[in-house]
DNA sequence: AAGCCTTTGAAGCGT
DNA sequence: ACGCTTCAAAGGCTT
């Protein structure tokens, strides 16, 4: 259910239209996400199931743990994103998800201080671990929590542990979850809201429904009492939420320091729990992300560059991190090109309010990054990753390939689209690097926010996809992009687009922290209605196709 | 142990 | 301006 529910719920229905996406083949995808979640989730568990079984192994994770590394700082980092990242996603949901009520976005990076963006080589981690722990935390809080709590080294967590979600969870929810994770031991995670917290034990207990949120923990009534977290997030552009290290950065903590005001909110907001003197992993006693977690990180790298600073998550990487434990939890298969290829069908599918939500998660990201790290640019991070190849696909035989991983997922979406399958077709379309995916979202364009449900974007980049919208702040620039495919640009059309309709009114939502939104988001949304509008135009235009890839 | 694979999106770089 | 490349997450699988 409720997974999007949630915010499919209302503001979904507004979805019906299916995203360009659709046209891909999926067609019913979307149909409601509600229901489809569900839907999904299962077919792609058998799906994946069958898949995994001819894949061959799949199955068992045997080595769950694979990962050796300990990148304990990353974890803070990335929750810290996430906690950003859900931030984000509230005000918006109250848009696109119900999730209407929660005004209190986690933001705490606080604690974390170890941003998201940080990760050393060693560092990191911990993506996935707070994944699952977000899944698993709603399930079983206190449990949860307490793993957290304990700080929940990379290592100690079990990346794999298997989580189960909630269905009707929020696909964001995890973000928050994860978060809480930071929030170290003992504490019970902030944006669980409080009111759900155990008092005594300090340790959330489920709530009801009624309580809370579905997806969120953070039950809007709480909220009001406490203060709002975000008022950390917004940022008043100048601070910068996430710790600023390295180079370029010139204080690990500029959030800390930010946040005088910020952790003044945070702290009340998340309150004693959620500032725990951390001992572990680097909060400072005070609550406040201890400058050694920071120097931990930095430290690693000692050239110029402390810290290894990742590029802020685009939308589908937000999206995958939310889904990806559900995906997982419900299906066999654990390959992440499996579950990937899902997650990128699933994403299609979504709505464009659905989308939207993440692009502006993701815009927010971006911009809470450049403000953490102005210095920081993505050529800093070239060359540091292993190397990739890619000439794969293509050329080769694209049989190859594709029968190995990908085929895991294709009967997943069935109608989806197939991507590997090849035999399907319409479902092969997918794709991406043919497609334009680009286009759709053409992230450079603007995005809308609101409105960006309504359209995608199709913009020229890319063509085929559904194009999302990406709310970029910055809307000149980019399309840039991977346009590759361009030649749609006007191509595609948003399938939904007809139906979309109208838009979908985000920032129509009463957002509590409409506000402070606004001053994040501020440049973009009026930007982002505008950028509907012509969107929308392009969307209905233009057909998705995706391609797949050539490989396929 | 390191890298591949897979997804979409963003950004950088080269032409 | 356009196209290509790299990286972001993630984890099983391959080398």
């Amino acid at each position: 259910m409720p997974q999007l529910n949630g915010g499919g719920g209302d503001e979904l229905g507004a979805n019906d239209e299916l995203i360009s996406f659709k046209d891909e083949g999926e067609q019913e995808e979307k149909i409601s996400e509600n229901v489809s979640a569900e839907r999904d989730l299962d077919d792609v568990k058998s799906s994946l199931v069958n898949e995994s079984e001819n894949n061959s192994s799949s199955s068992d994770s045997e080595q769950n743990e694979r990962r050796p590394q300990p990148r304990a700082d990353l974890e803070s980092y990335e929750k810290a994103r996430e906690y950003f990242t859900e931030a984000l996603r509230r005000q918006q949901d109250g848009g696109f998800f119900k999730s209407p009520h929660y005004p209190g976005y986690p933001f705490l990076m606080i604690p974390d201080l170890t941003n998201p963006y940080l990760s050393s080589g060693a560092l990191s981690p911990s993506a996935r671990t707070y994944l699952q722990m977000k899944w698993p935390l709603l399930d079983v809080p206190g449990t949860a929590v307490l793993r957290d709590s304990r700080s929940p080294t990379p290592g100690q967590l079990s990346n794999k542990v298997p989580v189960v979600q909630h269905a009707h969870m929020h696909p964001l929810t995890p973000l928050i979850t994860y978060s809480n994770e930071h929030f170290s031991p003992g504490t019970p995670p902030a944006h669980l809201s409080p009111e759900i917290l155990d008092p005594k034990t300090g340790i959330p207990r489920t709530p009801h429904p009624s309580e809370l949120s579905p997806y969120y923990p953070l039950s809007p009534g709480a909220m009001g009492q406490i203060p709002h977290p975000l008022g950390w997030l917004v940022p008043q552009q100048g601070q910068p939420m996430y710790p600023i290290t390295a180079g370029g950065f010139r204080h690990p903590y500029p959030a800390l320091a930010m946040n005088a005001s910020m952790s003044s909110l945070v702290s009340s907001h998340f309150s004693p729990h959620i500032v725990p003197h951390h001992h572990h992993h680097g909060l400072h006693q005070t609550g406040i992300p201890h400058p050694a977690i920071v120097s931990a990180a930095i430290k690693q790298e000692p050239n110029g560059e402390l810290t290894h600073i990742k590029k802020p998550l685009n939308a589908f990487m937000l999206y995958m991190k939310e889904m990806r434990a559900k995906v997982v939890a419900e299906c066999t298969l654990k390959e992440s090109a499996a579950i990937n290829q899902i997650l990128g069908r699933r994403w299609h599918s979504l709505s464009r309010e659905e989308q939207a939500k993440y692009y502006e998660l993701a815009r927010k990201e971006r911009q809470l990054h450049s403000q953490l790290y102005p210095g920081w640019s993505a050529r800093d991070n070239y060359g540091k990753r292993k190397k990739r190849k890619r000439d794969n696909k293509t050329d080769s035989t694209p049989e190859d390939f594709s029968a190995r991983h990908k085929k895991p997922c294709v009967q997943y979406l069935p109608q989806e689209k197939m991507i590997d399958s090849p035999a399907s077709s319409h479902g092969s379309m997918l794709d991406s690097p043919a497609t334009p995916s680009a286009a759709l979202a053409s992230p450079a364009a603007p995005a809308p926010t609101h409105s960006e449900q309504a359209q995608p974007l199709s913009l020229t980049t890319k063509p085929d996809r559904h194009h999302h919208f990406p709310l970029l702040s910055k809307p000149s620039s980019s399309s840039s992009s991977s346009s590759s495919s361009s030649a749609s640009s006007s191509s595609y059309q948003p399938t939904s687009a007809s139906g979309r309709q109208s838009t979908p009114p985000l920032l129509s939502r009463p957002l509590p922290l409409a506000s402070l939104h606004a001053s994040l988001l501020s440049p973009p949304s009026p930007f982002h209605q505008a950028a509907l509008h012509s969107h929308h135009a392009l969307f209905q235009s233009q057909p998705l196709s995706l391609v797949t890839k050539s490989a396929d």
